[in-house]
DNA sequence: GCAAATTAATGATTTATTCAAG
DNA sequence: CTTGAATAAATCATTAATTTGC
């Protein structure tokens, strides 16, 4: 019976800089695939093609908090360049590629990079559905409200090799954890 | 009735980027340095128990290998007193407390603290729904509401910027990160 | 009494919505 | 208005309950 310190937590109080980490490993598709060839990212580093901020040493956006992540144009650019080449839901360890490639030509996290091809999917999805279907199917407004089927494979025809035994490795895995202690 | 699922069947429909391509190969993605917590349970196969302690009131089993995570009676006591005692989206370092204390009553990591939460806080409004209760009394600090409500901080820290009051930089921060690589 | 087959819970992910910075 | 950030809703997927047949 005793513990007080839980109830503590109850009310969890003072936070300072909370951060919340989210890895996330590929549950089932995985396909393979990935490694590419050598996209050599690297020889595009750029000089940060931003505002020409007063500051003058390599001083990054992000002064302390509450800015946002502001995408360059190329960042962008690769996003929608591997948005098209069919990245949709990376998992932690594309992300963290993708991170560091980006991270070269502005400050960039991996949060950014998840929220990214979230938000994009997401808006691509809205405008398709707003600029299509005029009378395709009169859903009214519940697109994923519904409980009947939804979210049919586009494309379950891409069978073809590697079928045997499925890894089933990593499972998405989202942990906590502070980014920064609390200076700043 | 049979409710059978499909998941089986449902296999690599979703996104299977076929090439996803940036990948990189530059001179060392972020060089694995997480691991921070591997799992070091591993391929223990959980031998599917068959029923062992018919009888034995809440036992500390430590799920062992790559399952979910199966919370004891203890944690589960805790989580729900915590979360009547106010608790229902706690930050990271909220989290990274609570799952400090959880800890001794059995494995468990943040994330799981943080989905427990989501999944309690989203379930109970679900029952309130179906159950179509009066009482419309809870949420002591539900950002998202109605378009009424207006983001409000947890708690403010101080620092402010150029306002005044609270510059509520208490936004979790997601961040994404690879517990482990792949291993397994 | 056990254990496969079902069902009920619930942990973990994905998608939709909403808020708010710029 | 655009869109990064964050939450809520919906859904998938796995485990514990339970039911059922032996």
């Amino acid at each position: 019976m005793g513990n007080m310190k839980v109830h503590e937590l109850a009310r969890g109080f003072r936070e300072q800089e909370p951060s919340l980490s989210l890895c996330c490993k590929p549950l089932r598709p995985t396909s393979a695939a990935d490694t590419l060839s050598s996209f050599d990212l690297k020889a595009f580093i750029t000089p940060k093609t931003k505002h020409h901020n007063p500051h003058s040493h390599q001083v990054d956006m992000q002064p302390a908090g509450g800015t946002r992540w502001n995408p360059t144009q190329q960042q962008i650019r690769i996003l929608e360049m591997m948005y098209r080449g069919g990245t949709r839901t990376p998992n932690a360890q594309q992300i963290e590629q993708i991170t560091a490639q980006l991270s070269k030509y502005g400050k960039i996290e991996g949060k950014n990079v998840f929220y990214w091809f979230q938000n994009h999917k997401a808006r691509e999805r809205q405008k398709q559905k707003r600029n299509s279907a005029p009378m395709e199917r009169d859903d009214g407004d519940s697109p994923y409200k519904r409980k009947c089927r939804r979210r049919q494979p586009f494309l379950c025809m891409e069978e073809e090799s590697r079928s045997s035994s499925f890894k089933e490795e990593e499972t998405r895995t989202l942990e906590l954890f502070p980014l920064h202690p609390e200076s700043r």
